[in-house]
RNA sequence: GCCGGCGUAGCUCAGGGGUAGAGCAGCUGAUUCGUAAUCAGCAGGUCCUCGGUUCAAAUCCGAGCGCCGGCUCCA
């Protein structure tokens, strides 16, 4: 049994704590603290408070409280897991988004048969309520500690650290190294679930061993642990693998291969109308369209850098005893066009968009759904542009990138990824290319995050991350400035001066991935797509077979106004025809029954269940098409419209 | 690629060494019924694939393929 060393950082008698620092500014409020703030700082409430300092209670309801209490709570289940598996060792268990972690090593993995007994062992250490005592060992004597309970892990962790003191905490008798700060007891967790287990390799190096990594979230009251437990159930029911096939979108095939998609009519139907928008968009900005072949000799990727850089990621095959590589990116047939003939530094910048398709060999436990498969769609672009052009083009990718992003309603965020250890160039060059990069950034006045370490291996990239309705954030567009391809296929422009010049090349997607793009789209929308993205904008129903002639009329007249509009003209009762078309996230029907034959009418029923009340065809139509007119280019017209334009 | 879980009808799922089941969907018939499921009948399966154990394998074992949760990676 651990025994409390005679340094203990709680405040010494005497001294103020934080906590009773706190409790003499107010009482009331210091009750509900479960940490305090110091100049920026977290503390233990029962850290000695500087006298001087400015002291704030962290109080439940903001984002520290919540990673305090799991935080704490990862503490209890590696305690309880301590005390129901003999031998385990503990690795690393910090709180996360949204809850926590612990990785352990055991004789085995956990398995999910395992969590009910861990939670309850947790419950019982929660009604102990016991304290979290907060210490600092010297390294030396933490090192002893651990190394003598056969905690390499812990070892290993204090061998990283520089400081010459490290904090151990402790509840019960589970000692732990860890930097805090904590609740200041067990009882103060409201409310928590194991969620799962996994495998995690020990500081995410997969050469290191596969440790066993038990999540779990946690929450000060139980209302909110229901609450956030209802959104992972909302997020069950609008997963795009669910919805791909029940929408009849796409679908994926055992005998076809992993994560290679095949769209259905109503998948690409969607596709359709993104793509075309798309086409219309990057022609009115200015970019040119081309496109390349899937299969490019090997040895023009062995040029570009893409085979020594990324070749585990792409296939290759032979043709004639000529080895060939399937493009897992577009940008050498561009560079090819652009080289075909002698460019003016009038002709720049060129833009050259493609829809092209790629290849990529993911590892066989990446794939997923539609947002990580093998072959999808970029809408890709490389802009070839003098170097004094560089900030204005990026500029104009980041509008794109604004207009695009509002017409679907996502938010977004910026970051900047810096040179990675797998690279191409010179360091002038990355130096360059990251300079142009965020001085784009810091005119566009948004803010952004900087990933270092992270850029692609030809150049520093700004990446879009998108937030969807479940405010998750996914990775889109994507901005990647490149100094070395050019030197590599040899590109120059004839500048003003008569002298050859390199330009500079930018690799730009606006939504990605159509593919994952398209499964962010349906998770984003719950399947009820809006009007004008819709695949079936209207079912006509009829109520008996008396509307038939009637119902394929307007059909008709529907589909010449160019709305997609399908019949439903079964012998079936309405009320199963209605349900039928609201599964499948039909957005308008159009109801017929004696009386609408009788006077020639509709009456429209809305997803929500709304009725309108009945119109004739013509009214029907001009109403659809106000709705179904694509935002952008109901913007487009608007501005056309303006006088003086 | 690695760790764990899983693979039974088109879908959702039950069964678990003695030869396969339900609901929905499909088909046929009846019903003409106004806003989330009309009734009845019929049909539907190499129990993912290959190999092994066994008198006997969908069931147990091994390998492969695929899916799910993660690690890693990334559009």
């Amino acid at each position: 049994m651990f025994v409390l060393a005679p340094e203990m950082t709680n405040a010494p008698a005497g001294a103020l704590s934080a906590g009773q620092a706190l409790a003499a500014q107010d009482p009331k409020t210091a009750k509900r603290a479960v940490a305090a703030r110091s100049n920026g700082r977290l503390l233990d409430l029962s850290a000695p408070a500087a006298p001087e300092a400015e002291l704030q209670p962290v109080l439940p309801g903001e984002p520290a409280a919540l990673e305090v209490l799991r935080h704490s709570t990862a503490h209890i289940m590696a305690e309880a897991v301590r005390a129901l598996f003999p031998g385990v060792k503990v690795a690393i268990g910090p709180a996360i988004q949204d809850g926590f972690y612990y990785d352990f090593a055991y004789e085995r993995p956990f398995t999910p048969e395992d969590l009910p007994a861990i939670e309850a062992k947790m419950a019982q250490i929660i009604k102990g309520n016991q304290p979290f005592q907060a210490d600092s060992w010297d390294r030396q004597r933490a090192r002893e500690f651990f190394a003598g309970r056969g905690e390499q892990f812990k070892v290993e962790l204090i061998d990283d650290l520089s400081e010459e003191r490290v904090g151990i905490y402790r509840q019960g008798d589970f000692v732990d190294l860890c930097r805090g700060p904590h609740l200041p007891s067990t009882g103060r967790v409201g409310a928590f679930k194991l969620l799962s287990v996994a495998g995690a390799y020990w500081r995410g190096d997969e050469k290191r061993p596969m440790l066993s990594r038990i999540y779990g979230t946690a929450f000060f009251d139980k209302k909110e642990l229901a609450r956030h437990l209802a959104l992972i159930e909302e997020a069950k029911k609008r997963d795009h693998r669910k919805l791909g096939r029940e929408l009849e979108l796409f679908s994926f095939h055992e005998e076809i291969g992993a994560g290679l998609v095949v769209w259905h009519p109503r998948g690409m139907i969607l596709r359709t109308i993104i793509e075309d928008l798309e086409r219309r968009e990057h022609l009115r900005r200015g970019y040119d369209m081309v496109s390349g072949p899937q299969l490019l000799k090997r040895e023009l990727w062995e040029r570009s850098g893409h085979f020594d850089n990324y070749r585990e990621n792409m296939y290759f095959t032979q043709v004639d005893e000529v080895a060939y590589g399937i493009k897992p990116m577009n940008c050498l047939a561009h560079m090819l066009i652009y080289k075909s003939k002698v460019r003016s530094y009038r002709d720049l910048p060129l833009r050259y968009f493609e829809l092209g398709l790629v290849h990529r060999h993911e590892k066989s436990g990446v794939v997923h759904g539609l947002t990580r498969v093998r072959a999808f769609t970029q809408d890709d672009a490389h802009i070839l542009c003098r170097p004094d052009q560089v900030e204005e083009e990026i500029l104009g990718v980041m509008d794109f990138v604004t207009d695009v992003m509002a017409l679907f309603g996502f938010d977004y965020t910026l970051e900047l990824s810096t040179r990675p250890e797998k690279s191409i160039g010179s360091d002038q060059d990355w130096e360059r290319a990251t300079e142009a990069l965020s001085k784009a950034l810091q005119a566009s006045g948004r803010e952004y995050e900087i990933n270092e370490g992270d850029g692609a291996f030809y150049g520093p990239k700004i990446d879009v991350k998108l937030t969807d309705a479940l405010k998750r954030s996914w990775q889109c567009a994507t901005i990647q400035c490149d100094f070395t391809l050019p030197e590599r296929f040899d590109l120059h422009y004839v500048d003003a001066d008569g002298g050859h010049k390199r330009p500079v090349m930018l690799h730009r997607v606006i939504l990605g991935s159509i593919e994952r793009f398209i499964g962010v789209l349906i998770e984003h929308y719950g399947g009820a797509f809006p009007l004008w993205l819709a695949p079936e904008q209207v079912r006509v129903l009829t109520v008996t077979n008396r509307a038939d002639d009637w119902a394929r009329r307007v059909q008709q007249a529907l589909k010449e106004a160019g709305i997609r509009a399908e019949a439903d003209l079964r012998n079936e009762k309405l009320g199963a025809k209605v349900r039928e078309a609201q599964l499948m996230k039909v957005p308008y029907m159009a109801i017929l029954g004696d009386r609408e034959v009788e006077e020639r009418r509709l009456t429209a029923r809305l997803l929500s269940g709304q009725n309108l009340p009945a119109q004739g065809i013509k009214d029907f139509i001009a109403h659809l098409k106000q709705e179904a007119t694509e935002p952008l280019m109901r913007l487009r017209r608007q501005e056309a419209s303006k006088p003086g334009v």
